[in-house]
Formats: structure tokens, sequence, C-alpha cells
DNA sequence: ATTGTTTGCTTAAACGATTAATCTATATCT
DNA sequence: AGATATAGATTAATCGTTTAAGCAAACAAT
């Protein structure tokens, strides 16, 4: 059952491995190999069930065909999406993908990084956690193109590609007080994430522009471990404080503190907004104003970034892609 | 920037680059080297940051400490959660996975398995998609220890790790025959996958020990292109017969069943069954009577199959894991 | 003094592929 | 005919690690 090598072909057709390789790479035109010998080489791969060695190739060549995702938590629908995205985009340019879970550590953030340079990753892309800047820019130092998705670090020159954050919660917020409310509760989870932040901006600006007062009260920061707990003592000091509305800063958030909502019967005339929109919320009948995330065109266009930076080391520029989300219902 | 070898340690200490290697794998004691210079070793190591070649290693040991997961698509919920759990499996036992969606497609499922056996994973769990019964007999035959997960195939000799579908689906049925439902109707898509067929087998039990009539037409195979559409034509079926209660399948099926019928206004007094519990259903407001997953013992048991399997090649036992899913709502 | 055993380190081949450089035979040109 | 070009292949080095085998010095046993 061992593999065949190229070298196995070329015994068994008493030629050199170089022809062999040249064929097989389709060089043989510049490797100049005659017709009859391309046919007879091509054939007997076939026969004998040929596949190319990925770590000789890789060692030699120093290409892996191979990029890291580097994210919070895969089983999140929002990461579990934008790793099929890029799964399907890496597949069109012939990359696979290898992932890992940070759970927004940055110990381990930078674990897996250390895993990826050492598999020879041929680029990387990351939803960075806090404090792993010097980790992204290690990655790059070992000479692994990255990008960020979702996310953004700005004292660092790497591209990404996230939405409009400041924007979609500015809507978001916006929309909620056309409707008439007045109190509006944020609940967020780590407020130094450059998503979050620029959510939480948003959030202030339209309550600003619409002369209503901010309340350091009624903007939470949920605490990553203990999740439930804390989105349960977070949503009962809300209600202390009388907030008609809320708007969650995540997917998770959200999910969590509805469902806590929900079992304790106190969902009440309250009102909801949300930044991106996971399925669970279309079968909540619960009406929520949420701004979706173009989660495709973000797979996409991170691998599209990564991609150029690969196959050009040349290229450099760096920058970061704005994409626009959507106000759904 | 560019990377430190073994070699490069080497030459700085002027030694030869066997003594670095037998310390940097720990095999100092049996390599017999000293103290100091194992010291040294691991100095230097550290100081110029070295950080092994897996591409070499690999190339030379055979090992990639890698191992592949082919599922039908990791955006859906359920295979998020199993792909996590088994990351952090494989992360314990110092594995980093690689992923692929078949989409149910054999010839993608096939591609897919072809890459990971040229890029030499180490091992391959996989929820195997109908049809491809020689595609894993031939991830076997190239050496690669593989595992089935969510679904089995009984007529191959390969270990698989799924719940008891057939009982699960029985238990939702007689709970909602013991609720008063007398039409109860079951959605699923491709009748030929193994974890599907038993739960359709575990449905009809259910009616026949309780003496209900099975009627065919209550019983809806969806396809899986155009997936909206047909839901939703099923459906229309389904409820022209009268149906007082209908069990969902898969979460996928359930999940677009739902949204469907709300959508539309016609939950009515229906009453439901799942098989799989994603966290939608908690959210939906709609109690549905599901049968959960143990995804996590799933991913953990799968894991420790391969583990077995890949460490020790002698190991050649054959066998199917039946865990036991749990009644909810 | 001779032989044997440890200890500590090195040599060198191998893993499978790629590729620049080289070689040989034939074809083309003057 | 002699020089040159070209087509069609091969040689051999290399990528970074691993590891069986070898070697030399130090020590122990007879």
């Amino acid at each position: 059952m061992a593999r065949v090598s190229i070298k196995n072909i070329a015994e068994k057709l008493g030629i050199s491995s170089a022809s062999v390789s040249l064929v097989l790479n389709g060089k043989g035109k510049n490797g100049r190999i005659s017709e009859e010998l391309t046919a007879k080489i091509l054939q007997t791969a076939k026969e004998m069930n040929y596949r190319p060695n990925m770590a000789a190739r890789s060692l030699k060549t120093g290409l892996s065909k191979t990029i890291g995702l580097l994210v919070a938590d895969v089983s999140n629908p929002f990461f579990a999406k934008l790793a099929r995205h890029i799964e399907n985009a890496a597949d069109k340019k012939n990359y696979q993908v290898m992932f890992g879970s940070s759970d927004e550590s940055c110990v381990k953030f930078s674990k897996l990084a250390n895993l990826f340079i050492e598999k020879s990753v041929d680029g990387v892309i990351v939803a960075p956690t806090t404090g792993c800047d010097s980790v992204i820019m290690q990655i790059e130092a070992s000479g692994i193109p990255t990008v960020m998705v979702d996310r953004t670090v700005e004292d660092i020159p790497v591209s990404s590609v996230v939405i409009n954050n400041y924007d979609a919660a500015y809507r978001v917020a916006t929309h909620l007080i056309n409707e008439g409310c007045r109190r509006i509760g944020f609940m967020a989870y780590n407020m130094e994430l450059s998503n979050i932040k620029k959510r939480h901006e948003g959030y202030l600006a339209a309550l600003k522009e619409a002369g209503l007062p901010t309340d350091d009260h009624l903007v939470k920061s949920v605490c990553f471990e203990n999740f439930e707990e804390n989105i349960q003592k977070e949503l009962d000091s809300l209600l202390s404080y009388n907030v008609d509305s809320i708007v969650f800063a995540t997917n998770r958030v959200g999910l969590q503190s509805l469902s806590t909502l929900q079992k304790s019967n106190r969902i009440g005339n309250l009102k909801f907004g949300s930044i991106d929109n996971p399925d669970e919320y279309k079968i909540s009948g619960i009406p929520i104003i949420s701004v979706e995330q173009p989660i495709e065109e973000l797979g996409n266009r991170a691998l599209e970034l990564l991609y150029r930076r690969i196959n050009d080391p040349k290229y450099k520029v760096v920058e970061t892609v704005y994409l626009q989300g959507t106000l759904v219902l």
C-alpha cells in the first residue's frame, strides 16, 4: 500500500525522475520532453495511481497550498459561515484551509499562529484578539502574508476586511430611536475589540444626534467566562435601569440574552437591535432590527487580498476594506 | 527573515546538526548528549527563535500531526460544533485539523479526500456521503486511518461513531403520539444516508407500535438542491394531507421548515419533533420535542478511535460506537 | 597490557520532489 | 565538412529533519 513516488514511475519506465517531474508539472514543453514520453509518463502515473507528496514538494518549493484560519470560535455561526465561504474561495484557487479557535485568548492565538508557521501555511486569515498585535507581526515576520477579518488592529501595517461597524450600530440605534425608543441599552463583550469599539461609537453617535442622553449604566460589557451567568446579571441591571430597548453588539450576546429573557418571560415590550443577523433571529419570532453582515463577501475579499500577497511577494499595499451591512426588518 | 534551521543552530555552535536534532526532540538521553551541550542547544534555539519545519519532518517521518475533517458543510451548526470539539480534542493530542465540505457530493468528497492524502494527514474523520464507500476505502488503502462520524456505511470495515438514530426518532415520534398526535409527517433529505434511514425506521416503528397506520404521503425526502423551494413544496403537500405534527430528520430540514411555516403563518396547532436540537430551536419559542445530540462526545470518541489507530498501526478493530441522545422539552 | 564497555558526539544516507546545469545526438547552416 | 543550434533527455544538488551506524576517548575489568 506504500504510496507511489515519482522515482517509482521513473524506474518502471526506465527513465530519469526529472523527466517524470517535468511532465507531471506540465513543464514538459520548456523541459522539452517528447510527446510520446509525455503520454507514456502520464499514463503510467495514472495506472500506478500516483499522488504527489505535498510534504516533499512543500519542503522544496516552500509552498504548502494551505492557508490558516484563526478565529475566535469556529462553532460560532458567524465564524462557521465565514470559514465555509473562505473554504470555497480557497478551493477555487486550489488551497485548503486549516483552522483554529482562539477563544479570544491571546495565548491560544499565539500558540495556533506558531503552529501555522511550523506547518508553513502560505498565508493566514485571522480575527485578531485583544493584544495579539505582536503575534500578527511575528507571522508576517516569518514571511507569511496575513489578512485580518471581522476585526482590525489599527496600529499594525496589515490589511483587513471588516464591515462598517460604526455605521451599522448607528443605523440600528437610529432605527430604534425612530420607533420611539428613548432608553436604549447596549450589550457587548470585550470593548477592546476593534469591531465592538466601533459599534459602541456608532451607538453613542446615534443617541447624541437624536439629542438623547448617554448613560454609562446602559452600556454593558459581558465577560467571556461564565458567559451565561454574566449575561443574566447584566440584563438584570439593564432592566433595573428601565431600558425600553437593547442593542446587541454581536450574535453571541444577542442569542444568549434573548434566550435568557425568554426563559424568564421578560421580553415584554422591549425592542431589540443587533449587529449580525444569525439564522436564529429569523426563527425566533421576536422582531429584531439587525444588520446582516455580508459574510460571503467578507470571506471572498479576505481571501482575495491574501491571494494577491501570496502570489506577488512584492505587493505590500496595506488596505482596510470596509463592507456595508444591510439593515434587516 | 528566513527561518532558522537546525543546521543554522549547529553551525553557530560549531557542532553537528544531529546533536541539535536529538536534543530538540528530547532524545538527548538516548542519544547521549551531555547536559552542558543540551543546555547550550536549547538556549541557542530559543535565542534564534527556531521553529521546526514540519514539511521536512513530515517528509522524513511520514507524520504531519494534522488530521482531516470531511463533513457535509462546516457552516451547518451541527458540523460547526462537531468541528470545534474535534479541534479541541485534537489539540490536546497535538494535532491540527484541516477541513473540507462535501455538500453531500460524492465527487467533491472524493476530491477533498485525495487532497488529504496528498497532504499526508495522519488520519481523517468523515461524515460519509451517499456512494462514497469506495473513496473511504481508498483513503484507508493509502495507509490513512479513517473514522466515520454522524453517519456510518455498514458494508465497509471502518469504525464509526454515531448516535442511536433509530431510537432517537422512535422516542420523538412516540412522544408526539402520547401527546395525542395521530397524523405525523416525517421530513428528511436523502433517505440513503444511514442516519436518516435509521431515523425513518424509528419513526415507522413508533407508529406501528401505537397501532397507527403508516402513510407514504406523510414521508418526504427533500432534494438538496433548491432546498428552500423544495421544503415549501413538501410542506404544502404534508399540510394538504392534514398532518397534526411533523418530525424533522435533521436540523437543516427543521430550521428551514419552521422558518417557512412561520413566514406564511401556518404554524397553527402543529406539533413538532426533531432529531438534533440546534440553538435556534431554543429561541424560536415554538415547542419542539427534539433529541439533543451529544456532539462533544461524538467528536471526542471519533478522535479517540482515530488516535488509537494512528498510534498503533497494528490495531485494526472495527467498531461502531452508538451514543445516546437526550430527549428535550 | 589487553579487551570490553560507556559516554558523547559525528557521519552520512534517506524522505520525495524540483530545477539549474549538463550532456548527447541529431538537424541546420555556411 | 565543420561549426552551430536545437531537441530530448539526464545528473546531481537541494530543501530541513531524522536516525542508524560509526568513531574516538575515557573508563573498567581481566
